[in-house]
DNA sequence: CTGTTAGCGCTTTCAA
DNA sequence: TTGAAAGCGCTAACAG
């Protein structure tokens, strides 16, 4: 039974009292050091449990030097993004016994300065920087001080610390493959802000699979959005108005496709039947949409498990060759994605 | 400037040095208290500034004896509910100059002591435990070691900690008047999971709601779904083959109501045209479906800074009144209702 | 107003 | 194998 009553915290100290032992020996029980009497640490332990006693990790780590806190930095929570990022490496950061300091950034510079500064206050061992866009001169800070890091591929140029590069060709090469196998020809891509680098490459990846396949890439089925939703109602009418209409778009990121989705609908353009939407990234959200989206998988798990484990390798086992990850991505096919509407069945429609 | 290239962490006592005066005046200093000479001061900040000083938590708050963490449990990081409740939180906390201490449960009796047992081991101040079913025995476990609590109003039997208390009924009313005011009178209501307090919560409030307006509830118009997506899909078959069929359905949470709308989108009952949905909880993403969810708003963001307030009452100015604080619910009208469909119209598009 | 000193709770030499 | 004692970085008496 674990008493309940001990309403004041104990301490190695009293442990130690009570079980007849020194402090040193109280820790080198509560630390599973060989070569103590199993008499008394059965003592130790017995008394640990009567007390009801947890170890002050303040103290702990005090002496030790280390805080087993990993800082994790995210652009923010209520970008469907990251909550399952956050989750995963919650999840197997607590497996390793490390707790995780969270913080948003919310692209605000102050905010950025902040989390810094937190992350350094309280001694965390390594920073995991899960952002779109980050601020350089503030990773700098934390790599002069030691401390690990890992971060996205994605700011333009960010030199300290791990890199996790996304494969961004992959996926976006299924995902134009599947279209053109449905036998779509007028392809459209809605990019995402110029100044991202993971925008750059989605476009860049994009045109490359469109001309593995053979098909042209005119600059008026080209439109740039800026990952929101408003993008994404905003840049399909362009598409549709052409004399000779998209018949499928891809999407720089999933709110835009969503967003694309949402204008369609309020344009009456059925989906898939006579448009069919791709996104990227893959969120959550995208499989409660109706119909729910075909889209490009990042696996956030797998991402976050591998910022975990970089981190984890640098701290440890001081790796220290620079060996950058690369995470896949992958497309998913759902229900935005048809056939293309034969010529013949267009023009029915249009004279309806 | 600051200097970077302090590799190796420095401290009080380096301060001392540098400064030419005692560890003491550097904490007076740091810690802004009064009466220290301003030339003293002066000095010491620039060194700290010099060397890139920032102070170390952790031995800090081992003489405070005050940890300033707070922790924060939530059901599930990708329950699209408490992101936005964590950003909110982690806002408010990081103002306060709180840290805090994330967990999920998961709906894990392991998970469950584990973030207990982290908590208890980081000397948290206070937990904020905004989940939907807590386990009593472990609140217990935090309320005996002194911990402040809060928790949402929703545990069948928790008597430690303060509560919050959602006022389920007001929104639901509004949404029982809302949908009466579009001429519904078969409205249907898909319950969540008969063991939650706040389910039954909802639907005694549906029930109540619908008598005030004066409106019939049959039992046929009554289904228990388990707060998810499926529920949600298989909820809306049995309503629809109604010799006399719901042209409305209220659901007992957002992702039900998403489900709803999925099985009329595969049944080709046309939303909101044949049949309205409103939802509960007020998820961001209920934004971004087509067409956009009518829902009934848990103020997230509000309850997030109740929950933190409540906790900085307790732990700063020892309030131990008992009052309940009480979030407000309300209807957020989107696109997913409309005026019901007369008899004729029903019984043409039958016959066609 | 400032410095000296004694801890906070824990781990870790160093002797015994 | 165990205990005594020093010390992690900081704050808070207590003298001066």
């Amino acid at each position: 039974m674990h008493s309940v009553k001990g309403h004041h915290e104990s301490t190695t100290l009293e442990i130690a009292h009570h079980a007849r032992v020194s402090t040193a020996t109280v820790s080198r029980a509560l630390n599973r050091v060989p070569n103590v009497d199993p008499q008394l640490a059965e003592r130790v332990w017995k008394t640990v449990d009567e007390l009801g006693y947890y170890p002050n990790t303040q103290a702990r780590f005090l002496v030790s030097g280390r805080s087993r806190v990993l800082g994790l930095i995210v652009s923010e929570m209520v970008n469907p993004f990251f909550p399952e990022v956050v989750q995963s490496f919650e999840d197997i950061a607590v497996q390793h016994d490390y707790e995780i300091l969270l913080s948003s950034t919310v692209h605000d510079p102050k905010r950025w300065e902040l989390a810094v500064r937190r992350m350094i206050e309280r001694r965390v061992e390594g920073v995991a920087l899960l952002t779109f866009a980050e601020e350089d001169s503030l990773t700098e800070k934390l790599h002069s001080r030691k401390i690990s890091l890992v971060s996205l591929d994605d700011a333009p140029s960010a030199r300290s610390g791990r890199k996790i590069q996304v494969d961004y060709q992959n996926g976006i090469r299924e995902a134009v493959q599947h279209l053109a196998a449905l036998g779509h020809v007028r392809i459209a891509f809605v990019a995402g802000p110029s100044h991202l680098k993971s925008s750059q490459e989605r476009k860049a990846a994009f045109e490359r699979s469109m001309k593995e396949v053979g098909l042209e890439i005119s600059s008026d089925l080209i439109v740039v959005g800026d990952h929101s939703l408003e993008g994404g109602i905003r840049a399909l009418p362009p598409l549709m108005s052409l004399v000779d209409p998209a018949t499928a778009v891809m999407c720089s990121n999933d709110m835009t496709a969503i967003g694309v989705m949402r204008q369609a609908y309020d344009s009456g353009i059925e989906v898939p039947r006579e448009l069919s939407i791709v996104g990227f990234d893959g969120i959550r959200l995208t499989q409660f949409m109706t119909p729910p989206l075909t889209t490009v998988q990042i696996p956030q798990v797998e991402l976050a498990k591998l910022a975990f484990t970089a981190l984890r390798e640098q701290i440890e086992f001081e790796h220290k060759d620079d060996s950058e990850y690369v995470i896949p991505t992958q497309l998913v096919v759902r229900r935005s994605t048809a056939t293309v509407l034969k010529s013949e069945h267009k023009r029915q429609l249009k004279s309806s």
